[in-house]
DNA sequence: TAGTGGTCTAGACCACTTC
DNA sequence: AAGTGGTCTAGACCACTAA
């Protein structure tokens, strides 16, 4: 009776959500426009309303509906993101660093994780780890945008030899050397302040304002493969992200 | 029979959560250790399980939890240590502050654009602007978050006396009160300093590193209308992306 | 008053992790 | 094999909106 994992390995409301995505970007539902209700959908799909329910909820989290108790459920928008579309390579953008900076190791150690180090790595305390650290700056001789600490797990360990001969990301080089498939990414940005322990190595005075970006890397069964953190010393890197809205040929209803 | 708006008029599983991120934040469930498991919650609250995941999800989209399936669940965060948790699901979330957040403002004027000023403005040396200052608060007496300058041309001040008093985006205020559609925005993300101008407001030391995020609004003919500058100071404030594999159209295979 | 979405129950089977 | 969270069903009553 359950067919909730029918040909895509996906659950029934995923399917349902990405149906009725594609439906409202065709103009089947106009955006003012109220959707069939809840009992309907359930009707038509043939599922419970639990199914319908979290189905919506995915709707309504990227801003394509709004639902009103009492009232209904109206069409709010006919693409996500509230008209704003991340260019293909966003994602990329977002994870990698432009092309004429390089990075140079410092220093590569193994660690035992500890309570505090496990939360960040997301593993469990006691795991091993090897940490790459070093510069990135522009060009070869340019000013340090910023220090990093890669922390993967031992066994991608062969994979230190080759970083910084390379602008491969290295999680571009855990997924093509040893077949992981990364399921998820995870990035942080917050205010810090640059630690004593490299502020001579970034050429600046330990206490300087800085943005510390870190970046975790999920394959397989939740598994976090690598940990980056990366402390940038203000004035040297901004983070910028465009987005266009998306050009359509044909006005909404 | 069903007790859900006992009190408070809340949802029972809102009263659950609530309990829930207090006894995080006590320390009752540290960081790194598991939380009792969903079967546990059912007979410690007296409700289904639907009411305990929902009061779970919430945690987990604050950040303060992570679900493993087959696993368990996990505590991640006490809610102290990088401040408040912003989680996005995707790249446009940059855009807006959680609702449970609150702006006020603090000051209203209008000022003519410098070249400096100009440059950051996008706009020509000499063209005037309303600016519109305040401070973002999670709740309505929590630590500040960020301090925020809002700059509109001045034929959109009219915007100003709604703000605070809404929890719509500014830029939302003026596509649909004024028909300016927005064709790009733009963010930037930097380190820097809090300034001796707003450091008292923000409740921290003048030089205190901050995270800085820009916004700008292009609408027609690239013509900039809003821009945005929101200063958070360190341990307030953490910016928390998560991309799916998903996200990429998945051809069906 | 009828119908909507919001909350909730008490089950069930499944996928996954761990032992 | 046992136990976890993930998905799903088939009901129920509630708060709210609109006719």
């Amino acid at each position: 009776m359950d067919e909730s994992r029918g040909l895509r390995g996906q659950p029934r409301y995923q399917e349902m959500a990405d149906l009725l995505i594609e439906e409202i970007a065709a103009g089947h539902y106009p955006v003012g426009s109220m959707m069939p209700t809840e009992h309907e959908l359930c009707e038509r799909f043939e599922v419970s309303r639990y199914t319908v329910r979290e189905a919506l909820r995915r709707l309504e989290e990227i801003g394509l509906i709004a639902r009103r108790q009492g009232s209904g459920t109206i069409v709010q928008a006919r693409d996500s993101e509230h008209g704003y579309v991340q260019s293909l390579s966003s994602l990329a953008q977002l994870l990698q660093y432009p092309a004429e900076t390089r990075f140079s190791v410092s220093e590569t150690r193994t660690l035992t994780a500890d309570r505090a180090t496990a939360r960040f790595l997301r593993c469990r305390a006691g795991e091993e780890r090897v940490c790459i650290s070093g510069i990135r700056r522009i060009g070869a001789t340019g000013k340090p945008i910023c220090w990093t600490d890669v922390y993967l797990r031992p066994e991608y360990a062969g994979i230190a030899r080759a970083i910084g001969k390379t602008r491969q990301p290295v999680y571009e080089m855990v997924e093509k050397t040893f077949g992981e498939r990364i399921e998820q990414v995870e990035v942080e940005l917050f205010a810090s302040a640059v630690p004593e322990k490299f502020a001579s190595a970034l050429e600046v005075e330990p206490g300087t304002p800085a943005m510390t970006i870190i970046r975790r890397y999920t394959g397989h069964a939740s598994r976090v493969f690598e940990v980056s953190a990366s402390v940038h010393p203000q004035g040297r890197f901004t983070y910028s992200i465009a987005f266009s809205r998306e050009w359509r040929p044909v006005s909404a209803g």
